[in-house]
DNA sequence: ACTTAACCGAGACGGTACGTCGTGTCTTGCC
DNA sequence: GGCAAGACACGACGTACCGTCTCGGTTAAGT
């Protein structure tokens, strides 16, 4: 992501580097490393971005001020390399063999996990990033785009199973789901209920069904599959 | 909106005044008020929020700092009331008879405001935000309420003309159309073309509308209207 | 003082001016012109001249900022004429027939003044007079001129008795005496006691008397003069 | 003088600090300090204390002004440093075996530096230290009194000459001398000529020579000591 | 064991903007 | 036209962080 980014180094210490050696010098500190992205996770879980301080990071975590520069070239890729770290592992896609189940299940996950205080730190990254283009690509990158990667292929087993239409527009599909989520995460002029997130997954996907002649076809495709024939 | 709003003080000189008398002492200048928020929006179209100064808004329009915090307590009231004062009125809904029309042509001309660098103000406003409650508020008060009432009375509409199921929810509808649009518009994951707009009223639409046997009945009703039988 | 001393207009209203008539508008409100002169050496007391405020002076006095200007052109030519007017009116020189005498008792006198509250006023006035002229100048023509017109007929008449020389320069010998005690009062290096007025007057005052031949003609003098010759 | 003062500091490294330990950190820039106290110096002699500011003397010393705030408290505090550090060496006091001669050169150069631009700098101290406690303190220990003990000593050699009365008050007698100076200084009612100098020295020590008996045997100690008998 | 080199903490540095306060001027409506 | 009220342009205040720097000290690898 950056020149020097310190996330993706982790493990790199023979093999990223061409004739196997250690630099010379000390090497740097993991226990400092830690230290920072605790501190800044928890004071940006606490006060929010707008009065989140180098300074306090530093203090919070018993470092000097330089160490965090040293590694992070700003406020924006302390944080991004901060989230990166955090991102809760468990927004997976369950396979029901429905789609609705399928994507409404993960949706309330991510409710949640934007309704808990690691939400906090997901908005200030949204926040901030109107201002610095290169946090909000560490949000796409490492947070949405892995999260799609595997929508994609729940889509493709919806398509598969004939509850999709073959020409439908994954990322439009998408947007359209996750979308209303994001706007009113961050402009917050409604709650995002599970009820909410059943009733949206009900009229998108309604609208992504296939045809009536391709869904009677469809029917009988899922008929062979719960029979096994695969 | 906060304590001493200017911006909602228009117009309120006897009515808003319970004795209908102007304070004591010299009033304020108008002059100065339009320069500021005048100078906030152009600074904010320049040069986005981070680096945005009172200090450099209070030069640009040749006013005291103290003047610009007399009338608004901090950073995010300013550009809230500017947004406000500066919100593009042109974003009506037009009433051609069809609801995929009404919307997907109010809708282009949002995606056009936001990619005009008035969409910096708005990224700006919804940046900041995520850390001041009371810009995000204004943001919901002033920006998208106003034309969230017109989309209520255009979405009446099309379930009089029975083109939508008469049970649909307007907010769930309404953020499944506009979630979309946010959601590309701040994490900038992919583009805001028209053809987009048209994919996603025509998916969302297609999931609100009436079933079977009562859009035969709707076909009936709109011949009737058409005849003029109203 | 200054051009638009407000102190030597009293009572000019149709005396001092040439065709005898009133100035047209509404005459300007002694009740104001006494209420600021209070509050100003209210808060000279109080607070000294460090923290001392036109905007507080109009406060205290319930006056408008703007009145206070239109009458002193500055925080020095106020503070001059508040001091003006409340100079302390009984530092007369007795005349008890020694000049010892004579000058301990008013110099006593002198130090009481700048010992009690008043004092303030006197060393903000020599303070903030060491960068405004003006200020130094009243204190000078206000203050000090007066009453050292009184100690030269003091030094005259002692002259005359022949406590004194005749040639002794009677501006340097005032200053041999008052410098001590305005030295002191300043530095504060030291206390201003009675005692050390009269040591300090019969140490300079012992420099100041004839010589010998002529001091025993004095004596004669003085003989005659108590036998009521003249 | 105050709990920080780097003035002090001088010489402290290993025998000020208890451990003998430099403490931790970058250490203050040696460089900085002297550019700050020399643009203060410099400011106060060009534009006087009423319009001296701790803006321009970072600005002048190409110092931040937080530089200035971390090591001086206030104005006073910067303004005594830079004085102590600037106040000149040479005023000492001569042993000509005259006390008349011995006092006149010394007030004689007390004047000129009076009157150089390095007075402003005094009249300031004097001035501003009417409303802050520190600032005359600070002008007493580092000015006054260093003085004022080399003083103490010239007087006593004229005792043992027999030039004074043993019995002399040496405070009353060096402010009788002073005072008149510092008056005129800071009072600005009359002249600071060596002339006026000259006779203020003989009219004050008229009055601290021994009496007529006392005067004879002085006369045969001041012959012996001529001779070379000690 | 000793040198070398990069790390570490602490914290001072030159800056920039903050939000506040006082100055002296002005603009109202009332007297 | 004076007056109270109070807004105005201006500019210094003292503070908080920024990102850089300079210290003494630490930690390995290479000698």
């Amino acid at each position: 992501m950056r020149q020097n980014s310190p996330g993706t180094r982790d493990g790199d210490a023979d093999a990223g580097n061409g004739n196997g050696k250690r630099p010379p010098g000390r090497p740097r500190s993991e226990q400092a490393r830690h230290a920072i992205l605790r501190s800044t996770l928890k004071l940006l879980r606490e006060n929010g971005f707008s009065d989140f301080t180098i300074e306090a990071v530093a203090d919070r975590a018993a470092v000097g001020k330089a160490t965090v520069y040293r590694w992070w070239p700003n406020k924006g890729a302390l944080i991004a390399d901060a989230f990166a770290g955090s991102v809760t592992p468990d927004l997976h896609f369950p396979d029901t063999g429905s789609i609705d189940k399928d994507m409404s299940q993960q949706m309330r996950q991510l409710v949640k996990v934007f309704s808990a205080p690691q939400g906090r730190i997901v908005s200030a990254i949204l926040g901030a990033g109107q201002s610095d283009p290169e946090l909000i690509e560490a949000f796409r990158e490492r947070f949405l785009m892995p999260r799609r990667r595997e929508a994609y292929a729940t889509l493709r087993r919806a398509v598969r199973r004939g509850e999709l239409r073959r020409d439908i527009d994954p990322n439009l599909l998408l947007d359209s789901l996750y979308g209303p989520i994001y706007m009113r995460f961050l402009i917050r002029h409604d709650r995002l209920t599970p009820d909410f997130i059943d009733r949206l997954c009900a009229l998108v996907l309604a609208g992504a069904r296939p045809h009536h002649r391709s869904r009677a076809r469809a029917r009988r495709v899922r008929a062979r599959l719960a029979k096994g024939h695969f």
